[in-house]
DNA sequence: TAGGCCATCTGGTCCT
DNA sequence: AGGACCAGATGGCCTA
């Protein structure tokens, strides 16, 4: 389906914890795992799906009402830090974290102890959700991540997309200015560059140089811009690669492409039905049709992945990841 | 069905 | 003392 919505609905990476406990509650039943709670607590194999995020006020309603949140099903919710669990629809417990949290622990009373466990488990919860959300963010500012053939990128392929992005982008930078300076005579005005000097001048790049239209889509690195239209990011992409396809940036070995370049196998293909937007399967040129539309002419889908060490993202550091890609 | 990915729980450690 | 952070364990969902 979509790349990130559909897909953020499906598996929720963080549920609205309040709502979702609400609604459970009111269902009397858990959401069936699909709701993102998969329960599973360690030890106790009841599905408990514990009270998310309850307010300070929700919890200390149902503690007064000796009502626990997650003992939906009789079964405990959360089997008490302390061993002994048993009884889930814990005796009003109505004392308040805050003062139990005060005493020892060991002189907790199991409802206390629970309550203390809840809120902990809440925190971790939101601390969880603050960090996809936070994930979410940096998948909408990669390229490949809007696509709707392409699949919400995993955790670990975000962050080594990333990574690679940060990398050519700095590369992109670096090669303007330096392209910037050489036009206009060198070290002018503005745009001294700093990498005058610090990088070793490769030959694509001033050819495209000489040609201003290829030079500024080398700039536009072959990378899907989000927010270039598929024709205009094709063209320019097409540009790009004609430029740069066969440039290994100096300095690094990183080439331009590749560096951005994810392991196919990082992305995954949301259907069957879909045409296999990681290209034919092994990783081997296919047609990656980022756009679900028009095969995608861009570098990265013509050419073969260049070996690049620098990002210590090769796919054959990845093996699970890049086997995704099957 | 196996493997990948993920959410959650939990106990420990570090920091403020 | 309390919160943040971390890693291990567990189980659910999804896909090949």
């Amino acid at each position: 389906m979509d790349s990130d919505a559909s897909l953020v609905s499906s598996r929720p990476s963080s549920p609205e914890t309040d709502d979702i406990f609400l609604t459970t509650r009111s269902k009397g039943s858990s959401s069936g795992g699909g709701g993102g709670f998969s329960g599973g607590t360690v030890s106790s194999s009841t599905p408990n799906d514990c009270q998310p995020e309850l307010s300070a006020e929700l919890r200390n309603a149902m503690g007064a009402a000796g009502v626990h949140p997650g003992d939906k099903l009789g079964g405990g919710c959360f089997k008490s830090s302390s061993s002994t669990t048993s009884s889930s629809s814990s005796t009003s417990s109505s004392s308040s974290v805050a003062s139990s949290t005060k005493k020892d622990k060991k002189q907790m009373t199991e409802p206390e102890l629970q309550q203390l466990r809840l809120k902990i488990n809440s925190r971790e919860r939101k601390r969880m959700h603050d960090l996809n959300i936070a994930m979410d963010g940096l998948r909408e500012v990669m390229p490949y991540a809007h696509g709707p053939s392409v699949r919400k990128l995993s955790k670990i392929a975000t962050l080594l997309l990333a990574r690679n992005y940060i990398l050519m982008l700095t590369n992109s930078l670096e090669e303007m200015k330096r392209l910037v300076s050489e036009i206009y005579g060198g070290h002018h005005a503005g745009f001294h560059p700093s990498a005058c000097g610090s990088l070793a001048h490769s030959a694509p790049l001033q050819a495209a140089a000489a040609h201003p239209a290829a030079a500024h889509a080398s700039h536009h690195p072959a990378v899907h811009h989000p927010i270039l239209p598929p024709a205009a990011a094709a063209a320019a992409a097409a540009a790009a690669a004609a430029a740069v396809s066969s440039a290994s940036l100096p300095g690094s070995g990183l080439s331009a492409v590749s560096s951005i370049r994810p392991p196919h196998g990082l992305l995954k293909s949301p259907s069957a039905s879909v045409a296999t937007p990681l290209g034919s399967g092994g990783g081997g040129g296919g047609s990656f049709q980022h756009w679900g539309g028009m095969p995608c002419p861009c570098s990265m889908c013509q050419v073969p992945p260049p070996h690049h060490h620098v990002s210590g993202m090769s796919t054959t550091s990845l093996p699970r990841l890049t086997s995704d890609a099957k």
